[in-house]
This record gives structure tokens, sequence and C-alpha cells, in this order.
DNA sequence: CGTGAGATTGATATATCTCAACAGAAGTGG
DNA sequence: CCACTTCTGTTGAGATATATCAATCTCACG
């Protein structure tokens, strides 16, 4: 939540430039390169921030789900997008349009203050991210990404969540071929840790869960 | 540069805020988990951020030389060290005191402004770090490396450049392990692209090294 | 000149990627 | 409403590149 400690006046303020933009699953919103038109916050859906090599294959930096903003760093420094972003199933978002977020920062210390903070968060979720992958196994990684999504709600304990994005995005977000991944995932509810089915997965043991994030498989 | 675009009346104003801070190779700067007690200047010397795993290994981020800076992120919105930060020679930095930077930086836009383009700025690294990561074999990654490190000077191309900071830590932050990197350093070497004496690094042939960037070896 | 940290080289294991075939779901269109 | 096509995910088998382990070497420094 972005402008979450902003003060109901400047919120107003905030919502008067903001634009409504929809995309069905598999559009893009802007591609690495694109003048920055402003940043986007995500209100349902799922979009994946992503790079594609010169060979075609894709790594995916984040994918951001409902509640969750990107792109605020073209509004503070630089003026084209550094990535790809695509909608990974049929998604709302908002654009915040990036003159007149500018202006508002411009007049407002308390604005800029939050696309600040806001960009400093992505550094630091870009480098526990780094740390996951270099210091996990495969395993762990679906294990904690698992975790982490499962915290969100809190009836999701009881009926599971739902992935937005295809397994294939999924798991080049872990860094994994999506082959690995399938497998990994058998792998975890053959322990009895959790349940699959189609989209929706559940954790039917949080604590050896864990044990597999911290210990290895 | 982070403060290079301020005007000198303002710059003056920082330096006064700094203090000289002198590392012998292997000294620790901070924690992960410390409290922060600001940001930091390289002067001369090399530092690098890196995290550590339970079971001992490293992940580095980054390799900081003279002219760059590091920790920003815990001036605008983190209270806490995300990382540790060990000088990988005898290094010269200046710390930049963080409730006084805060000070200037709610007196002065601008300054507030260096200090978040900062932040993007690493942003933006971390992101093609990673891309490098995902996309290039270990041996491009090398080359790349060499290549970026030989265009700082001019007079480099000719004399070649000086690794400051041990092989092992420049193994690590490309992600791959020392004995692979010294292996790919010999390849590159075998191919006539590069001299290697000690820690002396000449390009020879900059076409064929980006030849190797961009085709894989 | 001796000591030790850092770097190189060699041999090996293994986990994951890759390629390929298959299965199932979902969407399309008559 | 039912075939048909397409897309996504699953499963299997195999190759390969790099991590790992271990031995040796080099050089800086005391």
């Amino acid at each position: 939540m972005i402008f979450g400690s902003l003060r109901e006046e400047l919120r107003d303020q905030i919502v008067e430039i903001c634009r409504i933009v929809s995309l069905k699953k598999g559009a893009y919103l802007f591609r690495e390169g694109d003048l920055s038109k402003g940043f986007y916050i995500v209100n349902r859906g799922a979009v994946s921030l992503h790079k594609i090599s010169s060979e075609g294959d894709q790594q995916v930096l984040k994918i951001f789900s409902a509640g969750e903003s990107f792109g605020e760093a073209t509004v503070i420094s630089f003026t084209r997008y550094p990535a790809n972003a695509r909608a990974e199933c049929d998604t709302m978002l908002v654009r915040v349009d990036k003159a007149e977020i500018q202006r508002l920062a411009r007049a407002n210390e308390q604005i800029a203050q939050c696309l600040a903070i806001a960009v400093a968060g992505h550094l630091k979720h870009l480098v526990s991210h780094m740390e996951d992958r270099a210091f996990l196994s495969p395993e762990s990684r679906v294990a904690k990404w698992i975790s982490s999504q499962s915290v969100r709600g809190a009836f999701e304990a009881a009926y599971g969540f739902e992935m937005e994005a295809p397994k294939r995005c999924v798991a080049d977000e872990l860094g994994m071929a999506s082959e690995t991944f399938s497998r990994k995932l058998r792998a975890l509810k053959d322990k009895g840790l959790i349940e699959v089915s189609k989209k929706q997965i559940r954790v039917v043991n949080p604590v050896g869960l864990n044990k597999i994030v911290e210990l290895g498989d």
C-alpha cells in the first residue's frame, strides 16, 4: 500500500490523477525501453515484470498481485521502463500519471517520500530474492514461496490460495525450469506437506514446510 | 557521484556532516541487522556488500569501488542494514551521518532527490545483475565483467586494470565458484582475448571479448 | 627463509536443464 | 452441445556444465 500513510486529503488528490487500465491475459502493459507514462497499482489480477533474453527465454523479476505497485522508479529517475510488464491473467490496475505525480510530489514532501520508500522496498525485495536463489535449493524455494503466499489471508490457511499466474511463470520467478517446478510441487505433495488441485494450493503441514525451507530437502 | 548535480553551496553543507572512515582489509563496516548510522561513499579501495547464509557461504550483491556509494536506502526507509559490508582491501570512505542528512534532505528538496535517485540506480543495477546471471553463461559473465571494468579509464585499455578485491570475492559477485572463475579467466587468456598477470587484467581483443558476451563461449 | 592465505589445476558426482512425448483443460466454432 | 485445436502442465530419459573435493602451487609478508 504505497500511499497508505497519507492523510485522506492527499490521497484524494492522487486518486484524481489515476486512470483505470484493464488488461486481458497475455497483454503487455509496457515493454522494456518504452517511455514511462507513470507507475501502476494492481487492483486485481497479476502482472509479471520480466526481462527477455536475445534467445527468447525470460527472467521474471516479480509477479505483482492485488495491492502491489511497480514502476515508481521511472517517476523518480529513469525515463524508460527497464523491463517488460505483462498481465498473467485478466487484470485491472490503475496508472498514476508520471507528470502529474511529479507535480504533486514537488508540492508535497510526503508524497515524494512515499515514492522513495516504495523504491527502497523494491530494492530490498530484490536483494532477498537474490539471496534465496543463491542459498536455497529449488525445493526450498518452492516451499518458501508457498509459505509466503499462504500467509496473505487468514482463511487461506484453511482453503488454500489460488495461483493467478501460470505455473511456468511462477517457475521463472523462482529461477527454475517449469518442469522442475512441477516435480518439486509433486515432491512436496508426496511428503504430505501440501495439497495441490489445479491452481489451488493448500498447506497441510506448515511446520514441515518451514523445515524444508530451512534445512533443504 | 551521488551529489554531483548539486551546486557547491549545498555540497559544502554535506561535507560538513561527513566523517572519514578507514578500514583494513577484511574489516567489517557493518553487518546485516545493524542499526544504520548513515550511508557511505568509497574514496579509495573496495567494499563488498554481501549476504551470508546459515551454511556460511556468501552471496556478493556488489563490490563498490572509488566514487560509488551505498546504503542510501537505510536513510530513506529502513533502519537496519540489510546486508554485510566488508573492506576487500585497505579502504578509505566517508560516512554521511543518517540524522544529519535527513535533516538536510528535509530542508532541501534536491538533496532528497539525489538520495532517491541513488536508490533507484541501485535497483536498476540489481536488475541488470540478475539478468546477467539468468541469461549469460559463466564465461560470458566473466567477459562482460572485464569489459565493464576496463572502460572506466581510458589509459586502462593500454595498461589494464587492477582487481582490488580477491578473486574469490569477484567470483561470488559473478555468481560462480572461485574455481570456475579461475578456469574461465584462463579460457579467455588461452583464446588470446586478455592478458592476466597477478591482479592485473588487460584486454587484448575488445571485439572478441564482446563476441563472447553476446554469443556465449 | 618459512608460513599461510589465496589461487590454480585435476578428477568426480550430481542435480538440474533439455528434449521429447503425453495428458488434460480450456477455449473455439460449427 | 459436442468435436477440434491449442495451450499448459506432467512425466520420462539422458547429457552436460558446474559445484565440490582434494592436492599443489605461488606469492606476500612477517
